[in-house]
RNA sequence: GCCCCGGUAGCUCAGUCGGAUAGAGCAGUUGCCUUCUAAGCAACGGGUCGGGGGUUCGAUUCCCUCCCGGGGCACCA
């Protein structure tokens, strides 16, 4: 409905220029519906735009763009100047009305577009490293990250989903020794650690009551560790006492845990199509590639001992070390090795989705792929900042450090996933977001957004299933007449069936998902009190004609409830 | 100290590449209504858009500066 509109201002845009003798291009202007509904069903700024190429008061530009928008047949009922030179604009009913029927053609495809046809486009997300479950902050880039993609797919692009992990480094060995300790912990071979606080200047002993101590002094505190231990020891017993390092302990410990993340990313519907590691990365050589490379570019040297990436050489504001004085890489060498494989495969798109606390990294992998000759333009970042839990209005402390954090299982069990993911994806990326617990587990659906939302269009589905009980006809896109929804609150809920497309589009460009959240929260927040009235109107009612109209206005906000909640990965209910 | 992100109603937050009288939900007050699924509708109250300066027809939005909160500034991940 928008883009129609911005074609038609646009050329009359043109036309006023060409006739005032300029060689500029139309401005961009906006064209937006208005807050106030007094001010139309749209509301352009173009003549304020153009009042000064054309040397001509705005209001005067508004009233010569308004002839030529209302010359001829229309769509436009009435358009009129306000305020300093705005373009206020209303449409005819019937071409609101008209929605019912293409709402109802396209069905599923409602809201779709081709857009982005056929780009190629991978969005990289979550990405955690598999040394324990997965976190709330994980469980929030997991949602932002999979609607991303679907905004994306729903405009025509063809997404990879990927996920990326480190699995050569000193964490996975931390992880590994961390087992390896509660093994033999288990077996009465070493003594639990001691308790420092957190502290990192209390000493940590070789040996408690002539035990020795084995669990290292960064390791991995959660009760999950234990439980892979008590497997280990179930399966083999003590057979593994004598292996030389922490290498059995690691793999089990990596695939026990990184089964356990698939696990979660399943109960949150969450299907990635490609998982990439570290290790994949050195067994290829893409490591040893990456460096000889950015070597030949002169942007690595020798110091005290480690290998940097001079950094300082493409603007960015120190080196930084490639390679430890160990022998080891730091993450920074697979990550740019990593990237450059992503441009390798040929995407049109890279999106990296990231935590906060990761972003300082990514100006690095940025310059050094892009000193690699890469197309850096692809590539962006989508940031998001972490999650705090309220929970009875106080907030629950959350500390890595001594495994007491909150899990996205944890909190699965208490919310289920549509909840989770409606609420993790609610606020913008780049804000903090403050998981309301005593909200999430709120049944009521007045109050709770997720249900409120799900239930509009379980009401919808009840109306349908009692018009069939009732014998009455349902409507489809042949026979669905919107002419008779004529009530203003028909008009305006039509209307923002109209905004659908333009907001999944807005999703998708921006990559900002919570507008597709704000606003199907709106729509129900249109549709739910239409449905509760049921004095001022009725649905189903004696009038056939009538009845008819409004059971095909029911059938189009279901499916547009539908597909919102389908780019939000959000399941629909029939009954709640 | 430097970098990134926030600061909008009592609370949690939207706010369209600069637009008109700044919005929603929850919470509060008042009146009406009694339902196609579990009550809804209407009205009211509530704001120096963190402070100050600048840019212009116009700034919550852009620039500068300061304050507050979170995160980051490793040969940790």
């Amino acid at each position: 409905m928008r883009s129609r509109l911005h074609e038609r201002f646009q050329s009359a845009l043109r036309e006023l220029l060409a006739e005032a003798g300029s060689q500029a291009p139309p401005p961009d202007f906006s064209l937006e519906v208005p807050r106030n509904p007094e001010h139309g069903d749209f509301a352009c700024n173009a003549a304020l735009l153009l009042a000064k190429p054309l040397e001509r008061p705005p209001r005067q530009v508004a009233e010569q763009l308004i002839a030529r928008l209302t010359a001829g047949e229309g769509v436009i009922a009435r358009a009129e100047v306000a305020g300093p030179g705005f373009i206020n604009v209303w449409l005819r009913d019937e071409r609101w009305q008209d929605l019912l029927r293409s709402v109802l053609t396209q069905g599923r495809r409602y809201g779709r577009s081709e857009q982005a046809a056929g780009a190629q486009v991978q969005v990289e997300f979550v990405s955690a490293n598999p040394t324990g479950p997965l976190t709330l902050g994980h469980g929030r880039q997991a949602v932002l990250g999979d609607c991303i993609a679907r905004a994306l797919e729903a405009v025509g692009s063809r997404v990879t989903r990927e996920y990326y992990f480190n699995n050569g480094g000193r964490q996975m060995r931390v992880l590994g020794e961390s087992v390896r300790a509660r093994y033999l912990e288990q077996l009465g071979r070493a003594a639990p650690p001691p308790d420092t606080g957190g502290d990192a200047e209390t000493p940590w002993p070789e040996s408690i009551d002539g035990l020795p101590v084995v669990f290292p002094r960064d390791g991995y505190q959660g009760d999950y560790i234990g439980e892979i231990a008590a497997d280990l020891v179930a399966r083999d017993g003590d057979a593994l006492t004598e292996e030389p390092g922490e290498g059995v302990f690691r793999e089990v410990a990596e695939q026990q845990v990184f089964g356990e993340i698939r696990k979660t990313l399943d109960a949150l519907g969450i299907h990635f199509d490609v998982y990439s590691n570290e290790m994949a990365l050195y067994q290829e050589g893409k490591l040893e590639e990456t460096l000889a490379d950015l070597r030949m570019r002169d942007l690595v040297y020798e110091s005290e001992g480690a290998v940097w990436l001079r950094a300082t050489a493409l603007s960015l504001g120190r080196d930084r070390v490639l390679i430890k004085k160990t022998g080891e890489p730091t993450y920074l060498l697979p990550d740019i090795a990593y990237h450059r494989e992503k441009f390798r495969r040929g995407f049109d798109r890279i999106i990296d989705v990231q935590g906060a606390d990761h972003i300082e990294q990514f100006p690095f992998v940025r310059a050094a792929v892009g000193a690699l000759g890469c197309p850096v333009e692809k590539l962006e970042l989508v940031m998001n900042q972490f999650v705090t839990l309220t929970r009875g209005g106080e907030q629950v402390k959350q500390s890595k450090r001594r495994a007491t954090y909150v899990t996205v299982d944890e909190l699965l069990g208490e919310v289920g996933p549509d909840v989770f993911r409606f609420f993790m994806v609610q606020r913008k990326a780049e804000g903090h977001l403050d998981f309301d617990l005593d909200l999430a587990k709120d049944t009521d659906w007045k109050k709770n957004p997720a249900y409120y939302v799900q239930y509009a269009h379980a009401r919808s589905c009840g109306v349908e299933r009692k018009a069939r009980e009732q014998g009455v006809a349902i409507p489809d896109a042949a026979s669905a007449d919107g002419s008779l929804l004529s009530l203003p609150e028909e008009l305006e809920i039509l209307k923002k069936l109209g905004e659908f497309p333009d907001v999944v589009a807005r999703a998708a460009e921006a990559r900002e998902p919570h507008h597709l959240a704000y606003w199907v929260r709106e729509l129900a927040g249109l549709w739910n009190p239409y449905l509760q009235d049921g004095v001022r109107h009725r649905v189903l009612s004696d009038d056939p004609a009538l009845t008819s109209a409004r059971l095909g206005l029911a059938l189009a906000v279901r499916t547009v409830l539908a597909n919102a909640l389908e780019c939000l990965g959000i399941s629909a209910p029939e009954q709640m």
